[in-house]
DNA sequence: TTTATTATTGCAACATAGTTGCAATAAATT
DNA sequence: AATTTATTGCAACTATGTTGCAATAATAAA
């Protein structure tokens, strides 16, 4: 179920994200938010933006889970083949516009993919 | 640090790897193996197998760790950029064979993907 | 504007997967 | 057989995320 009533919590969890063209994982946002918003909040916030098509989500390599901003999806479909990169170094994760190939495969019925690259970002890799 | 000691633990988890063409979770072989092992001892095995380059590691969509046996790993160098299948229907997870091309990506330094493919297997989309 | 309805929030407690410290045990070496 | 030290089991812990429920606040109705 998405967002029904917009509230102070959306409002101020929106704010994060327009600040930011990086992806920001839930638990950043927890700690980050500590004095203005309860984590339940923030974890059920996040996944009403994100049914809402505003958001998408993904586990980094930890299983720790990023949000960030969504432009090419919709709440029917998202575009969810589209690669993260997280950087090694400053941990930073951001979204890459790359487009990846997924063959088909035999005898298999794809839905989803998803793509974590690491490596080192533009600002480490100097 | 990799196995030094060939003990009755490590005989029992490359044992539940033989039998099987499939990634195993490690919550489940910790429940698979519950009378015969500790579960701290399954989780400290199985670090030790990735080690060496006999078992390798990685998350599904909900960031459990799944195990699988190496066919062209080293311990120096991982082929890690073989995708998985998880069955959304059956949870079956297994390596696939085929091998994705992730193009360079200017001032990336790129070290590491992950590429993670959900959908049906061949026996759940019949 | 006031009242009523119900979505949203905060709190505390819980769930799950995995980790750590340490004493007891068991491989391997001498 | 004695010694060394890697490995194990146990209990307690960590970290991320979730649930139930009463209190609060956004919206609709009167």
């Amino acid at each position: 179920m998405g967002i029904i009533r917009k509230t102070r919590s959306i409002e101020i969890l929106l704010t994060e994200f327009k600040n930011s063209g990086y992806a920001i994982s839930a638990i950043e946002l927890t700690k980050r938010l500590d004095e203005k918003l309860n984590k339940t909040t923030v974890y059920r916030v996040l996944d009403k933006l994100e049914d809402d098509g505003i958001l998408h989500s993904f586990l980094d390599k930890k299983g720790i889970k990023w949000y960030a901003k969504c432009n090419n999806c919709t709440h029917t479909k998202h575009f969810d083949a589209h690669p993260h990169f997280q950087c090694i170094r400053c941990g930073k994760v951001d979204c890459l516009t790359i487009d990846i190939h997924i063959p088909k495969i035999p005898n298999r019925e794809i839905t989803v993919s998803q793509i974590l690259i690491q490596g080192k970002c533009e600002s480490c890799s100097i």
